[in-house]
DNA sequence: CAAGAATCCTGTCAGC
DNA sequence: TGCTGACAGGATTCTT
């Protein structure tokens, strides 16, 4: 389920329980998640002091004394349960496991595991061949209606999936594109290279207030980012598409010729927009 | 090359 | 209640 705003509440999580403190117990329960595990992942990690989280598009990256980087991305199920450490605490799919100096137990859950770690040199880290090919992160000042534009110039593609290619914006997700176009007025099936002038003019705030709206709303709905059952950076919300096929469109008023939410298969994805109101 | 489909995997939910 | 099929918030890899 997570896109970037869960993501970054996990991460924040993550190092408000975990920067400054040691790895005192590192356990891996499989050989593989997406793809094979890094060799002797335990063994690095033992021992090791977390310096400092940083996220770049869905991934977390967590520094470690001794020069490596955690490169870790929660795939469609992946979580992060944290809490004091108890004897014969069993999560099902529960991959790895590590326990710090101060007695506190993390665990990445990913039933489907689509999810991945690896390790990266911590003075390399965007050379990894999983971030190398990012476009710009959607908060950052490089992420722009120019640079936006730049990127769909040419492409035939429906906007909503060229906001979903992680070449053009990196960290985008499903539902954070339907909403951040129905706040545009953009249809998503419009052609990517026609999205320019004043549509990417409205389109490139959205995104950003999109993002940072639930952003805020993970950090005041939860304390220290932690739900009471341990687990991360999830929150409750409030979409006005996503999820409400069939239901009145928020920016429509009542009664006239809407049809309320519809919902469309994009690339293989459910997008859920009006009509009426994007174009 | 760009664009779309298939793919990895398990859990959940709607419908019968 | 149990079974079946559709679907899920991702992103790479394969086809066309």
């Amino acid at each position: 389920m997570p896109e970037l705003p869960e993501v970054e509440t996990v991460m924040r999580g993550l190092a408000a329980r975990l920067e400054g403190r040691t790895i005192v117990r590192a356990r891996v329960n499989r050989p593989d998640l997406r793809w094979p595990m890094p060799a002797g992942l335990a063994e690095r990690l033992t021992g090791a002091q977390v310096l400092s989280f940083r996220r770049r598009a869905k991934y977390i990256l967590m520094r470690l004394s001794g020069g490596d980087s955690v490169l870790l991305h929660l795939g469609m199920s992946g979580r992060m349960l944290i809490g004091p450490n108890r004897p014969n605490q069993e999560t099902l799919h529960e991959h790895v496991v590590l326990e710090t100096d101060e007695g506190w137990r993390v665990g990445f859950v990913d039933p489907r595991r689509f999810g991945s770690i690896d390790l990266v040199r911590s003075d390399a880290e965007d050379d990894h061949r999983l971030l190398s090919g990012l476009g710009p992160e959607p908060l950052g000042e490089a992420f722009s209606v120019k640079s936006l534009s730049a990127a769909l110039e040419g492409k035939k593609t429906p906007i909503k999936s060229a906001l979903l290619d992680q070449k053009n914006v990196a960290g985008l997700g499903n539902i954070y594109v339907c909403e951040a176009l129905f706040r545009a007025k953009i249809s998503p099936r419009r052609s990517a290279h026609t999205v320019v002038g004043a549509r990417a003019a409205r389109l490139v705030p959205e995104i950003k207030a999109t993002l940072e709206e639930a952003i805020a709303a993970g950090g005041s709905s939860l304390r220290d980012y932690v739900q009471p059952d341990g687990e991360l950076g999830y929150f409750q919300h409030a979409w006005q598409v996503y999820g409400r096929e069939n239901e009145p469109c928020p920016g429509c008023p009542g009664g006239e010729a809407c049809a309320g939410v519809q919902r469309i298969v994009q690339s293989g994805r459910s997008t859920f927009y009006c009509p009426k109101v994007q174009r």
